[in-house]
DNA sequence: CAGCCGCGCGCAATCGTTTGCGCGGATCGC
DNA sequence: GCGATCCGCGCAAACGATTGCGCGCGGCTG
């Protein structure tokens, strides 16, 4: 690409300030001022700047003001890729986040610079922070990078992240309340009379294990204990779920119920019930997590644990952009709430 | 923020090329034609001098060196916002092209800008090629901005358009082969002895009708005629099509099959046909169109018309980068499968 | 031994914008 | 009518990198 090019190659000048400042007979500076609405300058001049360059589509470069304002007006958001599978956690629920992340940086004029990372290269700080390409960090998928996180936030990076709150955490978060989550979902479930409730997710993800905290509380609060016989680790991988509830039944392990830490693992988990002839909800009962948009098309559709997708786009940004005015926001919660629909077999027929 | 915080609080230095140039004893310009691996600089002097900037952990400033090369090495992807709704379109394998995308511009050393725009505004030259914040435009969703699309073409300005290749376009499009799929899908259910196909999908949207095309065509080999009665238009909204079924089935209306143009749809279609009471595939054999990563865990296995996601971000960034060789790229139709599952009665049980 | 060549490096301009400081002229107060 | 004040604007130095050009010095050739 030529630099002639730039804004496209039909000729047409793009022009720079000094032009709009030749053309009105001024200096630089006066139209710098006249365009930021300085003071400074006197009204009709900023009206006669104004008007010649709005006749000549004049838009200001960001990039150099940016260079020169020594900011980038830029958020990284860093999508985490799986470390096994290398596919990034494909719940469609991000893109809604994506969206409502994009809406909320536009909105306090910022850019979104987005990238899918592998877990196992950590050079973030170098690649967008020091090479002045952002100037700060969402990331989307706290998977397993709790003390890395950690690391980064004590070096007072500014960054937030999409995810559970834990207990050693200095970095800010954002996320469902996930232990109120669980705990609605299984108490949903005692209620219907479920006995023997399948835990199905992975406890290694942090939000998944304060999901299952939540489990196990709802079952304290019955009597019940949280038996090993009925947990599953599984992935958001495709089948994983599906292959897990096959080898439950494989091994005798009696159940009522299923509490899947995803839509995605329900509706994987519900067709494996299935495969074996058993009905959903009259057999197993199941929940799932996230109200992703298709639980609600899905066949039956699903109970599911509900997060205010949009709200937590938002409140990343709010996060982020508070640190960069050097405030400490506390991490953020957001609630969670029951939808009730048929797959748990207490919802409309 | 203040200028000290760039790259962290802690106080701790952000080295620029000055201050290596400083420590190595040489100039400025030295280090940059060091770093830059310049046939000018002498061997030696190069590796003390990437050795004195591994040792100060210095990144280049990418903003600073962007700028005075005068491009951005940054391309901005552009969700159109559905101007019906404002929602994005939310298919959920826009994801995975971001995705691609994502990582084919990280391959070739760009950065990825995301932005939700509405419909409405359409000031996307100025706001991303003059404000010099992008070399080039990538659109995700085509719908009515087809003549829009053509005017900024023709003024040159870089960008290609993920959707259908239509007549009369000056733009570099990249899409699925439409007709050919829905060729295949219609192609499919008519060898299942299906004769009576509903066509679930908008034909105002140009992707939507050259499957619309496809499956005319299809009808035709068939020695069919392509009847209004079975064409119900359908957006890619939430419940949409299960209203549209609804509507058929009240208004008496005999169908065996239904060619739905996104999965989202199909599904949504087969929930409303179970409330309806009907089996599928038994009464009614489904196709839908996609492959999104759920048509394979729903109830019934959707039989889908799969195009190749990744694929396609790919091409979409070589299209643009070759655009920005001065190259003029071809639309690119990239090839559909059909693939068998359970909701067209031809899959495994 | 003189002249030439070329290697290895530095000088300084440049990208487009912002902003501290200074300056001329008009206005105001006395 | 004169000095102080203030308004409106221009000059020039930044921001951090790249790069054309020039220069000194060492080796080679004739």
């Amino acid at each position: 690409m030529s630099a002639a090019d730039r804004g496209g190659s039909t000729g047409q000048k793009v022009f720079k300030m000094s032009d709009i400042a030749r053309l009105a007979g001024v200096s630089e500076s006066t139209v710098s001022r006249a365009l930021s609405d300085s003071p400074l300058i006197n009204n009709k001049t900023k009206a006669r700047i104004r008007d010649i360059a709005a006749a000549h589509n004049y838009t200001i470069n960001e990039r150099a003001r940016n260079f020169r304002l020594q900011r980038t007006q830029t958020i990284a958001t860093l999508i985490a890729l799986d470390p096994e599978t290398g596919q990034h956690i494909s719940d469609p629920f991000f893109l809604d986040m994506l969206g409502a992340i994009a809406d909320a940086l536009t909105e306090h004029g910022y850019d979104l610079l987005l990238s899918q990372v592998p877990s196992s290269d950590l050079s973030w700080e170098r690649k967008y922070l020091n090479a002045n390409r952002a100037d700060g960090i969402i990331f989307i998928g706290q998977s397993s990078l709790h003390d890395e996180f950690n690391r980064l936030a004590r070096r007072g990076a500014p960054m937030v992240v999409w995810g559970a709150k834990l207990a050693d955490q200095t970095y800010c978060s954002v996320g469902g309340d996930n232990l109120t989550g669980g705990l609605k979902a299984v108490r949903h479930l005692l209620n219907l009379g479920r006995r023997r409730i399948v835990f199905l997710g992975h406890k290694a993800l942090p939000e998944v294990s304060l999901r299952y905290e939540g489990y196990r509380r709802a079952l304290g609060e019955a009597g019940l204990n949280a038996e090993p016989e009925l947990e599953a680790p599984t992935y958001f991988v495709r089948d994983a779920a599906s292959r897990a509830v096959h080898r439950l039944i494989d091994a005798g392990v009696r159940f009522d119920a299923i509490f899947a830490t995803g839509d995605l693992i329900a509706m994987s988990a519900i067709q494996a019930l299935h495969e074996r002839g058993l009905s959903v909800p009259d057999a197993v009962s199941v929940v799932g997590y996230d109200d992703i948009p298709l639980a609600s098309q899905y066949n039956p559709a699903l109970t599911t644990i509900r997060q205010n997708i949009a709200q937590g786009g938002r409140a990343l940004v709010q996060a982020l952009l508070d640190q960069l005015d050097d405030k400490r926001p506390q991490p953020v919660m957001l609630p969670t709430e029951l939808v009730v629909r048929q797959s748990c077999g207490a919802g409309p027929a």
